[in-house]
DNA sequence: GACTGGCACTCGCTACAGTCGAGTGCCAGT
DNA sequence: ACTGGCACTCGACTGTAGCGAGTGCCAGTC
């Protein structure tokens, strides 16, 4: 596979020219805009040979090319560095993040600052229940026969629900309750819970029994299970730049997919620690997608990941730009959570 | 105006013909798929008053007519019945809300069923909080100056906030802390608070007035007025539906409307008791929406009102049957609350 | 052997002309 | 007051032609 250096040079021009106007680019304007210092005829041989590979195509004959998704990736692997920030981003990410009072506000900020500095859709996973540890949990009466149950996790993380006890319950025993559950789960990781919890039902006297193992129910099944991941997201009207040329003319698969939660974790929900993420077009596993590309991370406070974070936006993307915006964004997000 | 009970019919005909088909319809397929009695020539004179009273317009010469929106109002107003839901409809309705275990989940269910049956944009409000009394304020110490502040509604609805102190408070403080707002304020709503909250300081003793006053802060501010409205949307892909003749050929505005909150607010969140609203196209104050129509309804627990609900679609819309699924939804979900 | 200039060729895009037909407005007749 | 008939309009579609950006190839040059 003969690449030099040279058509390695010329597949990173079409990407930087195709990227910028969103037209099909030519052998001529292609010398004219980068100084290759070679003709016009030169660079087409490199373009057949590259197109050869699969790295580039022709919309149609009498066009110029335009990246593959294979081209892409290979731009991304070895023809790109990561764009350092300008000031004036840093400054905007700051302002942005600074003043946020708790998690909810910090998740709500971070989507809008992503969305809009990449300007594309940006998606933020809250921080995973299972990666976090239980800090408190909260037992209150509602009426004799209902609690509600608030678990407040160490990532600031809340969530809570309705239980229905099989029978009523006094307020000591509640109490009795909230002291049982708070010993033995605050501290521990939930995905580690389930034998705890099982052992908060054994060890319960006969009395608490039963609204033990109603409470034990819904701490597994729904707090962990149910809610397990929350999501926003943000900047859906950006799809619509690129006036309906990206996306092959229909937002319609994009939508729909953004719509579902599950797609969304899969896309930025299996960070790895310190690696960035970039699925190009067809490397998407979600067909509705295969016309789009994701940048994803993971963030958390010092080194550790508690969610993911990233944008979704058309194949033909700023790579560089938005891998460094992610990333940075993460950064910036992970710090803040360290200081709770 | 003389608009004559044919010239009616006339419009009516127009108006549920334009829906189905999404193409400007003429007289002579009129008279053919309704059975009007006359001839197209005297529904053609019949048009021409309608469309100098600004009822329909034709696109172009030679084509067909179209209903304005001031034609879609009149429709709505004076000649349509609202349809009554199908069998079918109703059962849906009860099996997607049956089951849901938390308000959370209610909303949830809610919007996305209500975006399933309408086929459009659906937007449901949480329980306004100004709506709601409080039920109950947990104070979770999450560090000596540090305070989770939950507060569970009557509605169901649940929010909380961290509390950052002026200095420490002992748990035995937290616990008086406690007991003293949840005297002072259960029952009331939270709209008449900021008194109540104000008495709470003054009342408070001097060891406990510097942490009264901070959460009676957050109370106020964050609350109430920050978290005041919440919001949940689903169905944007319904967006793409009649392949962008709707929208005037871009979804931009749309898209961007349905980013903000308050917009969505003032679409659906003033509801008047037993009221439908149904606004088309001009009629609404956003100018991004002015392509758009809204029908939104309040729901609450019999036939109070604590928070709204409603659809956005194309001004192309089919009113009658959208109406009644909106208002049959905002029934169930009132059901389903006073159940609480 | 690598590069270049030149040339023939492809093919999408635009403009233009012509036809078709749905739909209209109007008018005379019942 | 309604209707049938008729001339007219104008968008949609079709076919043709010219333009030009861009290509592939080849012979020539360093």
């Amino acid at each position: 596979m003969g690449l030099d250096d040279r058509k390695l040079a010329v597949l990173r021009a079409i990407v930087e020219d195709y990227v910028a106007t969103q037209e099909p680019v030519g052998s001529k304007s292609l010398v004219e805009r980068h100084h290759l210092g070679v003709s016009p005829a030169t660079v087409r041989n490199d373009m057949a040979v590259l197109e050869e590979e699969g790295y580039i195509r022709q919309p149609h004959t009498s066009a110029g090319r335009v990246p593959t998704d294979r081209g892409y990736r290979l731009f991304v692997d070895r023809l790109s560095r990561v764009k350092p920030l300008s000031p004036a981003e840093r400054r905007a990410i700051e302002r942005f993040l600074v003043g946020a009072v708790d998690l909810d506000d910090v998740v709500h900020r971070t989507v809008r600052l992503l969305a809009q500095l990449t300007r594309q859709v940006a998606v933020v996973q809250y921080p995973s229940l299972a990666r976090s540890k239980v800090r408190h949990l909260e037992l209150v009466p509602i009426s004799t026969t209902r609690l509600m149950v608030v678990m407040i996790a160490d990532t600031g993380r809340v969530e809570q629900r309705l239980v229905e006890l099989p029978g009523p319950v006094p307020a000591d025993d509640v109490i009795d309750l909230r002291r049982l559950v708070n010993e033995k789960l605050v501290g521990s990781r939930l995905s580690e819970t389930p034998p705890l919890v099982q052992a908060l039902v054994d060890e319960a006297s006969p009395r608490l029994r039963p609204a033990m193992a109603t409470l034990s129910t819904v701490l597994l099944e729904t707090l962990v299970e149910r809610h397990e991941e929350r999501i926003a997201l943000a900047g859906t009207a950006n799809l619509t730049r690129g006036g309906l040329l990206d996306f092959q003319g229909s937002l319609r698969p994009i939508l729909e997919a953004l719509e579902e939660e599950v797609v969304l974790l899969k896309l930025i929900g299996e960070a790895e620690p310190s690696t960035t993420r970039v699925l190009i077009g067809d490397e998407n596993e979600i067909d509705n997608l295969r016309a789009a590309s994701v940048v994803s991370t993971g963030y958390g406070p010092g080194s550790t990941i508690v969610g993911g974070l990233g944008v979704l936006g058309p194949t033909r993307m700023d790579y560089p730009g938005t891998i460094a915006t992610v990333r940075a964004v993460a950064r910036y997000v992970g710090e803040l959570l360290a200081q709770n």
